[in-house]
RNA sequence: GCGAGAGUGGCGGAAUUGGUAGACGCACUGGCCUUAGGAGCCAGCGGCCGCAAGGUCAUAGGGGUUCAAAUCCCCUCUCUCGCACCA
């Protein structure tokens, strides 16, 4: 009677899976690839956490699952090691990030992950740090350059104060810096973008057909923010043409002013000489408050008036031009037409500042005065001369539009919220932008054969706030020669966001054998786009959006077949510690080698995926993983023959039939839903049915060790190695069920008088109401409750329930 | 403010299409075994009434639809997430 000892098991077969390459897959030769995908971490000096794990292990049962389903499974894993994070924590410890990054992934990989029992390619590694690889990513951003996506421009900037470089629009959310929570500040610097725009409505669009899950999908849309509206043109009285983007054109007739942002530069042209002074102050308070104080949302509004007017075309009606910064230089063109009568913003800054507020939508009754409040809703035109009488948003917008097209004075518009990608960075841990500037040629990208750029061991690589990077200061690689020229040229010192980095891994990873490409033709055909991915939604808008565009950029340029890069896209939810977000201030993080050391992986796997919701996130206690070792262990006392033998022959009963085969049907479902824990519930009650009924069987173990592989693949293994298989149980197939065993003989009845429940009983299947009334009434309980009463309707759910209604 | 989702025992969580609410697990209680137990096994475990059989209430709160509602509809409250002066 051996019992099952976790320490001894999982390290053999870590062993024995390592020597004889059972994760490996033959990427040329597979028939049935599946490519199934991890996000890969930044490997930290702090070490793995707990919510890697969980994702992992989550991912990684789809993937084990999948190879008994008969997938050739290509699971690989890197390290995504250049960036800010690494760069920050190596800077606070006084250390250099090329020196711990390698040790990092060493801890990562031997330590941690290879410990956790995930079927891990690693001949296909990538670290987004090598040279091999960062060269291809440069090689991103020269092609990306040399077809038109890369651009380089002034305007204005998200800036860290803390971190001491630019950041993408994605990368700031709520003003603050999405690494180091600092306040962003805006600043005015040249800096490189993608045209992440330029597939606006592509990545919009294509998102109603990609099987991804909706919350991320509803991010991404929301995030690109399409609007349909119009562009209008005015023209400031006396002076030059104006256009202003607007949804309402509809409500043209209420326009009662105009605003424009701080920023605009017509109002250096059109303010007057009185106002110039007024407006020259808000525009140093605007850039202040921006700075600073903008989270104060309800904000009352504020503005200066310039001293020019414009003329609505639609009326030629003479109306105010402001200057307010509730008008942003970011978005459509800058400047608006004010309707406070329809929109709730124009409202408040008319009242304020006692600006007329006509009503041209006419509203329900009810609604109150519209000097007190605007009215947003839908109705008919109103005091708009020939427009009167037409609904208001629909043909009222369209006519009026159209009236104005004939002098080109409007034309329909949409509009994005998605902005460029900002992806230069003033920080050292980067791979450098591959671009020369040539005094005589300009900007010149590196030729493809001089890549990589490599980033040179700067001892002193801590950003001075500048603006201007670390690798400014090392002047034998800022110094260079133009490769077209000749001529005297320098590099360009900024590094690319290390979200550039991770937009391309995936197409790494089956080619890594290929030194001299990125990716090879023909393996990336076979094993892309990737079948499945599982990560976090918090990449929602950053890496899932800027890998999707890379990837129609890709496409675009006739590099790749297809124009999304993942199939199927699953979010994962995100773990807590009772209850609470885990935090190093609060003091509760999870570390995954202790329970793993205590209890073994196969635990440790198991109330990760038990605990809670695979796709919603679970509360992590102390003691759950304790109890999933007792369940092993009462499992390896029904199946295992170490620990006792095992009958062969006897024939199962068919309660046990039943439960066996939807047991089978069961747990194979909810894997492919993500529901683990409903899973691993049907496993149990399998397990305790055999230790009730003391059965022991050979065919219910081999059945066993199968369903529970995906979650626990060492003491499966274990298991199925007992049973006298000479193979790997990951080389086996998936049980399969068989639905007449699903059949039972009997069924209980539940029998409800009036909605409530009263008795239950057994009766065969498949009965006819006729022959189960007089079964059903033989019931003394019934009985009981149907005394003195008169049955009015009597509902039958076949082999499941019945219910009379009495009166 | 807009959008999405959620609210079920002491706790984490179950409940494919409306059809036995609380699966599975943790914690707890009692018993057995034991020199001992942070081991194992057996039993109990939503509230109230009851020795029990059973009854009754119960899925955030309030209404409704239905033979039947955690599930569908309306209203209210609370929480989480995303977006947010986006014209």
């Amino acid at each position: 009677m051996v019992k099952y000892d976790p320490k001894k098991v999982e390290a053999k077969w870590k062993e024995r899976w390592e020597k004889n390459n059972t994760d490996g897959v033959d990427l040329d030769g597979a028939k049935n690839p599946f490519y199934n995908l991890m996000m890969f971490p930044y490997p930290s000096a702090e070490g793995l956490h707990v919510g890697n794990v969980f994702a992992f292990v989550g991912s990684d049962i789809q993937g084990r699952y999948r190879r008994l389903k008969g997938f050739d499974v290509f699971e690989p894993m890197g390290f995504d090691a250049f960036g800010m994070h690494s760069e920050n924590f190596a800077l606070k410890i006084g250390r250099h990030p090329a020196d711990m990054v390698p040790k990092n992934i060493e801890h990562f990989r031997e330590d941690q992950l290879k410990k956790m029992g995930l079927m891990l390619n690693w001949e296909h590694q990538v670290d987004t740090t090598n040279p091999n690889y960062y060269r291809f990513t440069q090689w991103m951003f020269v092609t990306l350059y040399k077809n038109g996506f890369a651009y380089k421009a002034k305007g204005q900037v998200n800036w860290c104060p803390s971190c001491k470089t630019v950041l993408a629009k994605e990368q700031v959310i709520d003003d603050r810096c999405e690494r180091c929570s600092s306040l962003v500040e805006k600043r005015d610097m040249e800096q490189w973008y993608f045209k992440t725009t330029y597939f606006a409505e592509e990545l919009l669009e294509a998102l109603d057909s990609l099987d991804w899950s909706e919350r991320t999908k509803i991010a991404q849309r929301q995030w690109i923010g399409k609007s349909l509206g119009a562009d209008v043109t005015f023209q400031v009285e006396g002076g030059e043409e104006f256009t202003i983007f607007t949804t309402r054109p509809d409500t043209l007739f209420g326009a009662t002013y105009m605003v424009f942002s701080p920023e605009h530069p017509l109002l250096d042209t059109i303010t007057t000489e009185e106002n110039l002074k007024a407006l020259e102050e808000y525009r140093r308070q605007a850039q202040a408050i921006s700075e600073t104080e903008r989270q104060n949302e309800k904000r009352e509004k504020t503005g200066v008036f310039t001293g020019a007017y414009a003329i609505n075309p639609v009326n030629g009606r003479r109306v105010p031009i402001w200057a307010a910064d509730y008008v942003l230089m970011g978005y459509g063109t800058g400047a608006i037409m004010a309707v406070p009568a329809h929109d709730i913003r124009d409202h408040e800054f008319a009242k304020k500042f006692s600006l007329p507020i006509i009503q041209v939508v006419s509203s329900p009754i009810g609604t109150p005065d519209i000097q007190l409040e605007a009215y947003t809703g839908e109705g008919n035109l109103m005091n708009s001369g020939p427009f009167d009488g037409l609904p208001a948003k629909t043909e009222g917008s369209k006519q009026i539009v159209e009236s104005l097209a004939k002098d080109n004075k409007a034309q329909f518009k949409t509009n994005y919220r998605l902005r460029d990608w900002c992806v230069s960075r003033q920080r050292y841990w980067g791979p450098p932008i591959p671009i020369i500037y040539c005094d005589k040629c300009g900007i010149v990208p590196v030729p493809e054969a001089d890549l990589p750029v490599l980033l040179p061991y700067l001892e002193d690589f801590k950003p001075d706030g500048s603006g201007v990077s670390p690798l400014h200061r090392d002047k034998e690689f800022y110094h260079t020669t133009c490769p077209q020229c000749g001529s005297k040229a320098h590099r360009e010192t900024d590094v690319s966001d290390n979200f550039l980095c991770s937009a391309w891994y995936f197409y790494r990873y089956p080619s890594t054998d290929f030194p001299d490409i990125p990716f090879d033709a023909t393996r990336t055909k076979k094993w892309l786009p990737v079948d499945l991915y599982v990560g976090g939604n918090e990449h929602a808008v950053l890496h899932l959006l800027y890998s999707r565009w890379l990837c129609r950029a890709l496409h675009s340029i006739g590099l790749i077949d297809f124009a999304e890069p993942y199939k199927k896209f699953v979010a994962h939810g995100i773990i807590v510690k009772d209850g609470a977000k885990m935090s190093k201030s609060k003091g509760n993080i999870i570390n995954p080698d202790d329970y793993v050391k205590e209890f073994g992986a196969d635990s440790f796997r198991l109330y990760l995926m038990f605990m809670g919701t695979y796709l919603e996130g679970g509360d992590f206690r102390d003691g759950g993983v304790k109890g999933m070792k007792g369940f092993l262990d009462r499992l390896w006392a029904v199946s295992s023959p170490q620990f006792a033998p095992l009958t062969y022959e006897l024939p199962l009963g068919p309660e046990t039939q039943y439960f066996l085969h939807s047991t089978i049907k069961a747990v194979g479902q909810d894997i492919e839903r993500f529901s683990y824990n409903t899973a691993l519930a049907h496993i149990m009650e399998l397990v305790n049915h055999l230790t009730k009924n003391k059965i022991r069987s050979q065919e219910i173990a081999s059945v066993l060790a199968r369903l529970l592989s995906p979650f626990a693949p060492h003491i499966s293994e274990e298991i199925w190695e007992s049973l006298g298989f000479s193979t790997s149980v990951f080389t086996a197939k998936w049980p399969e069920y068989d639905e007449e065993k699903l059949i039972r003989p009997e069924v209980e009845y539940v029998v409800q008088i009036n909605g409530k429940l009263r008795d239950r009983i057994q009766l065969a299947v498949g009965l006819t109401p006729e022959e189960i009334d007089p079964l059903v009434l033989q019931s003394p309980v019934v009985t009981k409750w149907l005394e003195g009463k008169e049955i009015v309707k009597k509902i039958y759910v076949p082999d499941k329930l019945i219910n009379f209604v009495v009166k």
